[in-house]
DNA sequence: AGCACGCCGACT
DNA sequence: GTCGGCGTGCTC
């Protein structure tokens, strides 16, 4: 790659399409799938460009420069201008992209546009008529940007021999000052701006502690260091909520840092501002949920994936990367170390520590607060009377707590009044007309709502099949539970949060802000309410149903269950007090419960290893997933068993295995019917030089069917 | 992915 | 007669 400045005539640029039109056949390295232009004048590589695309004028990015072209010169179209308001995207970025496009089987510029603010990436925001093409939409990002850069606090006096600043906050304990050791000592030492080259590349940390071990401690001291070599460092976090708890925490703790933030929540300019500030090196920490770890940061210093197990981090649409994967991916690439914290890290990372790859660090004691782990009890509800879902347990548990003053919170996944209404006289049930799933019931508006395609309906008065009037709510959501909540207990401060209450910007802070005030005895919530926020007066946590996920097709749905009931069971008893955490079950016996009840993770996680790799699944085998959509499940179906065919030439070297095409859990989504085809192998090399090949062949039957891969596939 | 061209049903 | 349905083909 050629980043000097050049005056040749054609230009290799990256653009949003897909691979199968520029490389007809097989895609070897992200390079094929670049066009090329005609320019005369400057630009270099990594400068963006715009060029007509068809009848339409698009943005595209200089990968390289070139003076010949595969194509008949006559086909080559001139480039309409080379911007220069943002400095040229670095080549470590470019090896960052080229990574991911590769892994994940896409263009570079499926991945490298994207992965740019939207404002940057808009062709039309550009006036091309003057002698420099100017953005009014740049003219207001610079403006902010200068505004933010004035208003943030003065960047610290760095000089080669910074000595560190004081710390503030609690006394470490023993093992927190052993793994911010651990991680400052493979931080790169820097002199200046310029870095000294590592040793070696440093191993991924994983930094494992449970729910109060003070995991955000040990972040905190390492980010010190790494501010204080005048390094940058990336705070990978799994959600938006957990973002603005987590700047005012960096914020107080960090008063000189240039802070960024970027996530899905902000407004357009905001984002292009944050991110430009991070591409220029001015800002010192970039806080972000998985799209951050995509932005170029110049003095790129240490990274940290915060709650590593999250399935957030896992992009499910467009291109479908695994942000922490490439987090550590990034670390390698650029040599910097990465951390990796949870309470219940993900199989994967698990058994990376196994293999050596990974070095764990753990935490084992709530030492911070010297509270105590919560008591677990598994409520069998077979033997029990119910009422709207809950036992007498439960009940008893709430009102104590109501007369103790204390909080609870009562845990349901499941948002909406009652997951579907059903006719008592014919057995009637809402149903999506667009998707294979039901309507949810949704009180407060009287309305059905489709949690998968979003169509919302009026319920009816009557049965639309049979015209009876007795249309029976089946099952509970929050809003029921909430409402039961409130029956029995008249005189408490009930609070329900979920996505439906929490809907407007700001609100879900507000209503956390009140419990955390006091202002709330009884806290109704979905995962929403499960990750971050630490009650100091809440002591005891309910589990309505736990049993939904035990039996799952799913072989991560034990893995993500075990996640989210340790993480709610985190939130009780943070404080003096001690918690109590009641699960209702019909599976009392089931070992996940018995590690549970005992707070094992390991125990855990080790026995689902070895069922792992007894049925040969991730992390023992390397996973991709072909997915077809098409008017008619039979097309999809065809689609599928016609690539099957063609992928037979490709693997009689063997390793890999295609599994019959199945519909898909939610067949029909938005009136398109849905099926896929899982590919396995025995290694990953083998996925990964099959899929090319595959593609190729799958983009000459030209169908009509749409489709797509996915490497590494959750949800399945 | 857009955005054209192109060839068949229901409207003024 | 045409307005518009979406099949299919192309974009350096």
């Amino acid at each position: 790659m050629n980043t000097s400045l050049h005056r040749t005539t054609i230009l290799r640029v990256a653009l949003d399409v897909p691979s199968a039109i520029s490389a007809r056949g097989e895609v070897t390295s992200p390079n094929d799938t670049l066009f090329d232009y005609t320019w005369h004048g400057a630009a270099q590589v990594g400068q963006r460009i715009i060029v007509p695309w068809g009848r339409q004028t698009v943005m595209g990015l200089i990968v390289e420069h070139s003076d010949h072209s595969a194509l008949e010169p006559a086909r080559l179209r001139e480039a309409l201008a080379v911007l220069n308001d943002v400095e040229p995207l670095p080549s470590r970025w470019f090896d960052l992209i080229g990574f991911a496009a590769r892994y994940y089987q896409r263009s570079f510029g499926e991945v490298a546009l994207p992965a740019l603010p939207a404002l940057l990436r808009k062709a039309g925001a550009y006036q091309l008529s003057g002698p420099v093409p100017n953005s009014r939409g740049m003219v207001a990002i610079e403006k902010k940007l200068a505004r933010w850069l004035s208003s943030a606090p003065e960047p610290p006096p760095s000089s080669p021999t910074t000595v560190s600043m004081p710390i503030e906050g609690r006394e470490l304990s023993e093992e927190q000052t052993n793994a911010v050791a651990a991680i400052c000592a493979s931080l790169v030492p820097t002199i200046g701006a310029c870095a000294i080259a590592p040793r070696q590349t440093p191993k991924p940390w994983l930094l494992f502690g449970i729910t109060g071990s003070g995991k955000t401690e040990v972040y905190l001291h390492a980010i010190r260091v790494a501010l204080n070599q005048g390094q940058q460092v990336l705070v990978l976090v799994p959600e938006i909520n957990l973002t603005p708890q987590l700047e005012r925490l960096f914020r107080a703790r960090f008063p000189h840092a240039r802070l960024a933030t970027l996530h899905s929540g902000m407004a357009d300019g905001e984002r292009a501002m944050h991110w430009l500030a991070a591409h220029r090196g001015q800002a010192d920490l970039l806080l972000g949920t998985r799209m951050a770890v995509l932005t170029p940061l110049p003095r790129i210093g240490l990274i940290i994936v915060d709650e590593e197990h999250d399935p957030s981090f896992k992009q499910q649409e467009g291109l479908r990367y695994s942000a922490r994967d490439l987090a550590v991916m990034r670390s390698q690439q650029e040599g910097v170390p990465v951390v990796l914290g949870s309470a219940t890290p993900s199989c994967e990372s698990w058994s990376q520590v196994q293999r050596g790859r990974y070095t764990k660090l753990t935490l084992t004691s709530r030492a911070v607060q010297q509270a105590s782990l919560p008591e677990i009890r598994l409520i069998d509800v077979r033997r029990k009377p119910m009422l709207h879902g809950f036992t007498e347990d439960l009940r008893v548990a709430l009102d104590q707590r109501l007369q103790r003053e204390e909080q609870s919170l009562v845990f349901l996944n499941r948002r909406g009044y009652a997951p579907v209404l059903c006719c008592s006289a014919c057995g009637w049930i809402s149903d999506c007309r667009r998707c294979s799933a039901h309507m949810v019931y949704h009180k407060s508006d009287r309305q059905l709502h489709c949690h998968h395609c979003g169509l919302q309906a009026p319920i009816n008065r009557a049965c639309p099949d049979c015209g009876n009037t007795d249309l029976a709510p089946l099952g509970r959501g929050t809003q029921r539970v909430e409402e039961a909540l409130l029956e029995w207990f008249p005189q408490a401060r009930i609070a329900r949060i979920d996505r439906d209450s929490t809907r407007r910007k700001g609100t879900a802070e507000g209503m956390f802000a009140a419990v955390h005030g006091g202002a709330v005895d009884i806290l109704v919530g979905t995962q929403m309410v499960a990750k971050g926020h630490d009650f100091q007066n809440l002591t005891l946590v309910c589990i309505v149903d736990a049993d939904g996920a035990l039996f799952s097709q799913d072989f991560r749905a034990p893995e993500r269950l075990f996640a989210n009931l340790m993480q709610v069971a985190g939130r009780a008893g943070r404080a003096d007090k001690p918690g109590e955490v009641l699960i209702q079950t019909r599976f009392t016996t089931h070992p996940l419960f018995a590690a549970l009840t005992d707070h094992d993770y390991v125990r855990f996680a080790d026995a689902q290893l070895a069922e792992r790799h007894e049925a040969g699944l991730p992390p023992y085998s390397f996973q991709a997933m072909l997915r077809a959509e098409a008017r008619t499940l039979d097309a999809a179906l065809k689609f599928l068993a016609t690539a099957r065919e063609q992928a037979g030439p490709l693997i009689d070297e063997g390793g890999i295995t295609l599994y019959d095409p199945v519909p898909m859990p939610l067949m029909r989504l938005a009136n398109l019917e849905r099926a896929q085809l899982l590919i396995e192998a025995a290694a990953r090399p083998l996925l990964q030089s099959f899929l090319p090949a595959w593609i190729g062949a799958l983009q000459a039957l030209r169908t009509g069917v749409r489709w797509h891969i996915e490497v590494d596939p959750v949800e399945i």
